[in-house]
DNA sequence: ACCAAATGTGACTCTTAACATCACATATTG
DNA sequence: CAATATGTGATGTTAAGAGTCACATTTGGT
């Protein structure tokens, strides 16, 4: 119904790092070590932030990325549609047997049901602002 | 972050299929043919239903399944409990930076809201019954 | 102008987990 | 006891995410 992905878990990451980090200046090299995962991987995920507007990027040497707004306004249903997740929910996709009043309209019943699902998963992600989550780690000290 | 799983909506099929059944009792071999699914997955998702007490199966010949109790009192949330879907929600598995405060607290925190995000989800598939689910599909018409 | 060092990205491989399928155990009716 | 259900462990198949490589692109410094 759902696709394992990291790119939420790792995005979030990447944009704490930034809030955290004094200056606000950092590489992917550095992030990379932060997350401990493939520079590349980790590349990609600041490329789609950079797109979404969340964080910006300097190219060429010394580049590096910055958050593009005071972490108060940036929630984490803003982190989490820049992430490229897949959505949460999915449905299968076997053929539709037309002999059967469920089969014929299950999938159209249960997406609706799933998008209301989705949406309720949203609306808690934007009620969570990065300077929110930001707090918390620093609650747990180091 | 999510895994994609048909768990959710082939079990919603089933019970929408045992529901609106004249009379109620059906072999795993209808349902099969209902949801065009494999006979042995239905079997198995079937068992998880009936393991979970919304279903009641009778094995030997002549065997067959009935809802455990009425539709209106079965919540969507209960069939997605007993179809052994994945969480939703997951984080990656990286190792720690222990140089890095956001590295070392950022699965806790992260848990936290995934756990939260599933509970209105999960808040939400509880506002839905069986019966309210079966009304929409007899809505549909055929 | 050129080199060094950073990000951006397409292409390919590797890995994992869900789904499909098989084989057979178990249960029950006539 | 034979026929016909369900229950379930084992194994094969496959699709999608993540890892990796190669190289283009950008930009600062000498």
């Amino acid at each position: 119904m759902s696709v394992k992905s990291v790119q939420f878990a790792v995005a979030t990451h990447l944009m704490a790092a930034l809030g955290i980090y004094p200056g606000g200046e950092v590489g992917s090299a550095t992030l990379a070590e932060s997350v401990k995962a493939n520079r590349t991987f980790v590349r990609k995920s600041l490329s789609k932030l950079s797109k979404a507007g969340l964080v910006l990027t300097t190219r060429g040497k010394s580049g590096a990325s910055v958050l593009a707004r005071p972490p108060k306004r940036i929630t984490l249903l803003d982190i989490y549609r820049a992430s490229g997740a897949p959505p949460a929910f999915a449905i299968h996709s076997y053929p539709v047997e037309k002999r059967c009043p469920v089969s014929c309209n299950l999938k159209e019943c249960m997406s609706a049901v799933l998008s209301q699902a989705q949406k309720s998963f949203e609306k808690s992600l934007a009620n969570i602002t990065l300077a929110d989550f930001i707090r918390q780690i620093r609650a747990k000290g180091h």
